[in-house]
DNA sequence: TCAAAAGTGTTATCCTTACACCCATGT
DNA sequence: ACATGGGTGTAAGGATAACACTTTTGA
């Protein structure tokens, strides 16, 4: 169609040899049991489901599922990549890391024995801000031992942490995670390290997996804001309850009551399915399903900008 | 710290071969110049800037870094990771290919023959409607004859493309092109197939670099909603409509000239410069420039959620 | 009867949208 | 004078946030 200056080849010689690399799948599978968000894990909690990309694989999904499946025993649902590490070893032969994000039941599957679901908030506890910012507060000492007479590092950490009243942003959890790592309150940045201030609360995994989690939860958690991912965590059916309890829990933040079901109600996201609970303390509930229409009515989106008509 | 049940690498034992991989870098390289939205090509606008990652690059962005500069010599500014592909090319060695979103300005850098800064909209007419929606409604009758008594292609053709007053989601810039794929109408659907319908205006690029720029458009319409990453785009010093201009390039869509200044003071993303522009038609505007002080005041998010004081 | 959870009303405030209008400069 | 773009006022409607309050069940 076009005429070719260059062929794509002829464009990429002269350089240094390409380089074959191994490529790895890495799996965050994440439901949301009893309020609390759980991630499913191997090696007792301390590895993420992953493997190598091999050739009889048909595409990276399929991949990846075939690993999730093999080691955990649970389906992978619903997934969608998270990003894409190189790992530089030194001498050793690169290799590249692809990570997915995916949504699921714990329901969906037996136990088996090697694969656990835990709460995120093992590995960072610090997250979890329902109950209280205590967690969060324990850091500080620390952090500030790190910022001593630095006023830069203040300001990340005062924008990062909150502190007196600055406000939390509950989307930031990359970002506090290389803060901890970069302060060396955390114990995978000091492999091969020497040892310096107490470390910080919070269960290490293998390798960069923790880091991977980091970023799994920070999408999440903006992406429950505008699109209705919320409903692969819960059942067909849900109590308006259940549905601000799985929000909480992913958010790490506890939710306004009324304003919540107004807002859900005013986004037309769910209709009622005539049922109710019963047996349960408390006045039965109505119980409601997802309203899958939304995805064709709009794209989905909401616009933020002032279109001119 | 923990104890571990079974090594990583025991339990990935037992699969296939693990499979060698070759990884290229992609970029996607946008500045918006007189209102233009452009991307960065080589050949002629038939591709974009890539090329395999190599055992000199440090990371996979100082190797992206690198194939652009060599192939465009264009520095690379900003710049985010977009997607990663595998190519699933029959019987030849498997491909992966990372691609990157980079935010940068044409008057950086000088000409360089090899390469060509291309509108955006030569690859997706249908995309530009701030001068009206006629490119869009051209493609309906070829669409309405791929979904001819196809109730469902109906519904996702109005859902994409819009009709009779139903409303545009300028982000839906993949789905977009992927159902023209799908329908045949686009030249890359075509590559060793019949030819059945007229191709729809578009220029055409090598393998899948036209898909991969819908990606970043997508992206990008996505972001400067809720990110100010518009200003990697603007000089320094630019004045409100300038500012407007390069959104409505972006957006492809034209905005309301009053309520967008009121957005954007409300947002308090810009401070005046003190100074003005002269010379031109009309009264001299005030000049402003991005305050960079947002980045920490907020973790710039914008929480939607009814939080509990 | 009480605890627990469901669910409603009401208000103040802020943001968004649309419309109308005035201001300052170059030609 | 007028074209061109810069810039302000204002009012309606909708969304949000905070508060207080009623309803329905199981124990």
């Amino acid at each position: 169609m076009s005429p070719l200056a260059a062929t794509p080849t002829d464009a990429r010689q002269g350089g240094m040899r390409n380089e074959p690399v191994q490529v790895e799948l890495i799996a965050v599978l994440v439901a949301v049991t009893d309020g609390d968000p759980r991630v499913l894990t191997i090696e007792s909690g301390f590895a993420l489901p992953s493997g190598p990309l091999e050739s009889g694989h048909r595409s990276l999904q399929s991949g990846l599922r075939a690993w999730v499946e093999r080691q955990t025993h649970h389906p992978l649902g619903y997934a969608e990549q998270l990003y894409t590490f190189a790992d530089q070893q030194r001498d050793a032969a690169r290799s590249i890391s692809i990570s997915y994000l995916g949504l699921s039941r714990e329901a969906a599957a037996a136990e088996y024995p090697g694969a656990i679901w835990r709460s995120w908030y093992e590995y960072f506890p610090w997250e979890d801000r329902r109950q209280g910012v205590a967690a969060a507060e324990a850091l500080l000492p620390g952090l500030a031992v790190w910022a001593r007479e630095d006023a830069a590092r203040h300001l990340r950490v005062s924008g990062l942490f909150g502190g007196a009243g600055r406000g939390w942003n509950e989307e930031l959890v990359l970002q506090r995670y290389e803060l901890l790592w970069e302060a060396g309150l955390v114990p995978e940045a000091r492999r091969g390290g020497a040892v310096e201030m107490p470390l910080v609360p919070g269960a290490e995994m293998t390798h960069d997996h923790r880091r991977i989690l980091a970023t799994a939860i920070a999408r999440l958690r903006a992406k429950i804001k505008y699109r209705p991912v919320v409903f692969e965590l819960l059942p067909r059916d849900f109590t308006l309850l259940e549905l601000q309890q799985t929000m909480e829990a992913l958010a790490g933040q506890s939710l306004h009551k009324p304003n919540f079901r107004r807002l859900i109600e005013q986004q037309e996201l769910v209709e009622e399915t005539g049922k109710f609970t019963s047996g349960l303390a408390g006045r039965p509930a109505k119980l409601f399903r997802f309203r899958p229409a939304v995805l064709e009515e709009r794209g989905f989106t909401g616009t933020k900008l002032p279109l001119v008509r």
